[in-house]
This record gives C-alpha cells, sequence and structure tokens, in this order.
RNA sequence: GGGAGCGUGGCGCAGCUGGUUAGCGCACCAGGUUGUGGUCCUGGGGGUCGCGGGUUCGAGUCCCGUCGCUCCUCCCA
C-alpha cells in the first residue's frame, strides 16, 4: 500500500455514509424543532482561543491539540472542540449587540492527537448546540430536552443522564479548598497524576478511574453540597423543571468535567451499549466564556455529542438497518446505437427526476441485467437495434415482472413509471 | 504516556511441531447465452504473507526491531 489514512483518521465510506446523513438529518430536524439556528466556524483558530477558554491545565490543552505555525509564525491550532469557536464568532461579529439571545448549533469536524480506540480518533466528529445569553434554569431544561428529543429520534434506549452543579467561579475557590481538606488527609494514597492535580486543580481527581484513588474519591464532598445560595437555588430549579418534563436524570456528585470553562450545571448522557468510551454527548453552561473571549458578561449553556459514537450505537441495534435507495430505472444495452440511445434518455429522464442507470462497459445484457437486480432498480428498459428501429420498448418492472410496451421518448418512459408509482416521493 | 492482543488477495479467514508452485469463502471479471433477473456450471485476474533485519540448507511459520490496527488504562464526545 502506497498511502494509508492518518492514524486516527479514517475514510467513511458509502456503505456508512447513510447513517452519517440519517444522523444529520435527524440532528437538523430537532435543531428546526427548538428553533436553533446552524453557525459553521472555521476548523483552525489561534491557539490562544482554545488555550485559555478551554483551560490551560486541562489534558485536551496540554497534550491533545494539533497545533503548528502558519507561514508567518502565528501558532494556529486544529479546533479540539467547538464551543469556544462559536463564543469567538458571537462576540466577533457582534451578535450580542444585535441580538444577544442566540440559539446556535454546528455540526463538524474536531480533531485531538490522542491514541485510537473504539469511539475515540483523531478527527472525529461532534454536533452541537450553544444557547448564549440567559442565566435562567429552563434553558439548561431546554438544552437537555434539545439532547433526549434527539435520542428519541434516533429510537435509542438504555442511556442514562447524569447532572451536577459544579457552581460559579465564587464558589470554586471555595470547594477547592473544602477538597484540597478532604485529599490532604491522605495524600499518599492518591496516584502521581491526582498529586499534581491536587495542587493545579483538585476537581480533576473527582475523574480519576485509579483503583487507589477510588475510595477518596467516593468518601469526596460533593460540589453541589457547596454551592452559594444563588447557585443552589438555580440547580434546584434546574431539577424542578427536569421533573416537569418527566426528563429522567441522576445526580451525580462526582461529575466533573474536562474542560474548565463550565459553571453551574453540568451534564453527561451515558450509553450501555458502549465500551469504556460512553459518553454519547456532554455539556453543561459556560457562564464565564463570553467574557473571557472578550464580548460582555454573558451566561450560556450547550453540549456537545459524538457522531462516531451515535452510529456505533446506532449500527449495533440491528433494529435500525438502513435501507438502501433504490434506482428508477436502468438502461440495458445492445450495441453502439443502443447505448448512444440510452445514454440520450438517461440525460433527459434524469432531468425530470427519475434516477437512471446504464451499462458503460459493454457487458454482455445478461451481466447487465444482473447488475440491474444487485441496484435494486424498479424498473429495466431493454434498447437494443430493434427498439432503436421500432422506437419503442418493453418497460419491465422488476418486482412484479410484469412488462408494458412504451414509446422510447422521455416522455413515454417518465409517463409510465410516475403513473405506475414505482417512483415515490417528489 | 502505560498495558495486552493481532497484522496472510478488496472483505472474512485457514495454513499442524519451519519443508516444494501460499489455499478457502465472499466479492470482482469472463464464458455457458448479443435479447432478459437473485440460482447453477466452468474458467480467470488479483497476495513482495505490514515493513526491516536476524537465525536456518530452507521462514507466512522462530527471534529482534519498526509501523499499523484493536481493546484496556488515562481522558473525553
Amino acid at each position: 500500500m502506497a498511502y494509508g489514512s492518518v492514524r486516527g483518521m479514517r475514510d467513511i465510506l458509502p456503505e456508512e455514509t447513510p447513517y452519517w446523513t440519517r444522523l444529520e438529518m435527524g440532528i437538523r430536524e430537532v435543531a428546526r424543532l427548538y428553533n436553533y439556528r446552524e453557525i459553521r466556524p472555521p476548523l483552525v483558530e489561534q491557539t490562544d482561543l482554545f488555550s485559555r477558554g478551554i483551560g490551560e491545565a486541562t489534558d485536551v490543552v496540554t497534550k491533545e491539540m494539533y497545533t503548528f505555525p502558519d507561514k508567518k509564525g502565528r501558532s494556529l491550532t486544529l479546533r479540539p472542540e467547538a464551543t469556544a469557536s462559536v463564543v469567538r464568532a458571537y462576540v466577533e461579529h457582534g451578535l450580542h449587540i444585535r441580538e444577544p439571545f442566540q440559539k446556535l448549533y454546528y455540526i463538524g469536524p474536531m480533531f485531538r492527537y490522542e491514541k485510537p480506540q473504539k469511539g475515540r480518533s483523531r478527527q472525529f466528529h461532534q454536533y452541537g448546540v450553544e444557547a448564549i445569553g440567559s442565566i435562567d434554569p429552563t434553558l439548561d431544561v431546554e438544552v437537555i430536552s434539545f439532547a433526549w428529543e434527539l435520542m428519541n429520534s434516533l429510537g435509542l434506549s438504555g442511556l442514562s443522564l447524569r447532572l451536577n452543579s459544579i457552581g460559579c467561579a465564587a464558589d470554586h475557590p471555595r470547594y477547592r479548598e473544602v477538597l484540597q481538606d478532604h485529599f490532604s488527609r491522605n495524600l499518599d494514597s492518591l496516584c502521581t497524576d491526582c498529586l499534581r492535580r491536587y495542587e493545579e486543580n483538585p476537581l480533576r481527581i473527582l475523574d480519576c478511574k485509579n483503583a487507589t484513588c477510588r475510595s477518596q474519591i467516593e468518601a469526596a464532598p460533593g460540589s453541589a453540597d457547596h454551592l452559594c445560595k444563588d447557585c443552589a437555588d438555580h440547580f434546584a430549579a434546574v431539577r424542578e423543571h427536569l421533573d416537569r418534563l418527566h426528563l429522567s436524570y441522576t445526580v451525580d456528585p462526582r461529575l466533573v468535567r474536562g474542560l474548565d470553562y463550565y459553571t453551574r450545571t453540568v451534564f453527561e448522557l451515558v450509553s450501555a451499549d458502549l465500551g469504556a468510551q460512553d459518553a454519547l454527548l456532554g455539556g453543561g453552561r459556560y457562564d464565564d466564556l463570553v467574557k473571557m473571549v472578550g464580548g460582555p458578561a454573558t451566561p450560556a449553556v450547550g453540549f456537545a455529542g459524538g457522531m462516531e459514537r451515535l452510529i456505533l450505537v446506532l449500527q449495533g441495534k440491528s433494529a435500525t438497518t438502513m435501507e438502501k435507495p433504490r434506482l428508477d430505472l436502468f438502461l440495458a444495452t445492445l450495441g453502439e446505437g443502443g447505448r448512444a440511445l440510452a445514454l440520450e434518455l438517461a440525460k433527459s429522464l434524469r432531468s425530470r427526476r427519475i434516477s437512471v442507470d446504464l451499462d458503460y462497459r459493454g457487458r454482455a445484457l445478461r451481466k447487465q441485467i444482473s447488475q440491474a437486480n444487485r441496484l435494486g432498480t424498479r424498473y429495466l428498459l431493454v434498447i437494443g437495434d430493434d427498439e432503436t428501429a421500432a422506437g419503442k420498448g418493453r418497460l419491465k418492472e422488476m418486482d412484479s415482472g410484469e412488462e408494458c410496451e412504451v414509446a422510447l421518448t422521455p416522455t413515454g418512459i417518465s409517463e409510465t413509471i410516475l403513473i405506475s408509482g414505482g417512483k415515490d416521493g417528489t
């Protein structure tokens, strides 16, 4: 093999793309129902936007970014996530001036330099929603509702929502102290990573899966128990509205997210059908990010979901078999004359919204029909010298095997196909 | 970053303790049949056995290295 795709980046082949288009359509439809508008930021941003927005000490920033200098020596980075980009666009284009409240969504590739495994690759795809401009708890709930709605529309079950509140910027140092106090009693039982986290960001320790750290973590005080009055009220309101909408969740005091910009509400939707990488989507509030990026203090909430993981779950369900699109008409030809006429007819019929294919390799008639059959074509028409001379042929409906005579004109063929109802839609 | 397993035509695999021209299924192509289907029959193309080195009379098979894949850890979507 002369070339292979770059590690962690793969081709999505035609057999698989129907899953992608279905998923993309599903996302767009839910976005329409919830009135979110699409935004498409570039894939590349100044490195600073991510390192400062996501957090200098996070794993994503310290070791997972594709960062490179451009020809003028500026440091650029392939986006590892899109929230920072969306917020940058929101500020840059003055969306906050024209209409401070914006509900946006995006779909596209992200890049993180990680070791590939099931449900994790270096180029992967996320969809996400960002609701910017309100601190109201009902907005948190709308975003979560969006997530559930999408899962339902895809027919997914066996999912659970983990929910927590990590408080506001003012709560963080206080909770940080509480955590440090807790872990300081048994520092020697923490792993080396957690010792570092102990200094840099004790919140991260809660995320550690290391067995030796687990017992300490189980006993650690939850962030939701150390919220200020406003944050506690907010969290209570979020839960109340979730209950009212019958959206299920479990409060997980240990849930913290990997990106530093989160405040208050954080959540994750996990699937039991995946392996170690079981988070289908994750998100929360980021009330300080807009200001951090240079805009006015503006609260916001959103989430991002991994499309590869969603497709893994979809494919795992035998119920969601993709039926392959059918070809309307195959023109089997005999001889140069037949081929020339078929080519001409195909062009006209296609412009009449009928999908047509024909043989381009001079294959035996039998092989052509066999191919048409494999394509799942609805109609077959053989065009040889006899048909060309007579100006008419026999249109065969493949499912029933019935044939009827048609004039070899675009109108003659298309009317028969459209009238007989063999072509659906359009 | 750490750990484990696996790399043989496009795909899925076999190849026993090293031993002749590396097989099988699917797929592909052709013929059986220039005039009608998923079946059947016959034939065909396609593999430097991931790559490099070593051991040996001889390596797909053993050893070392390397690259890649998969899964776990970690982290996340």
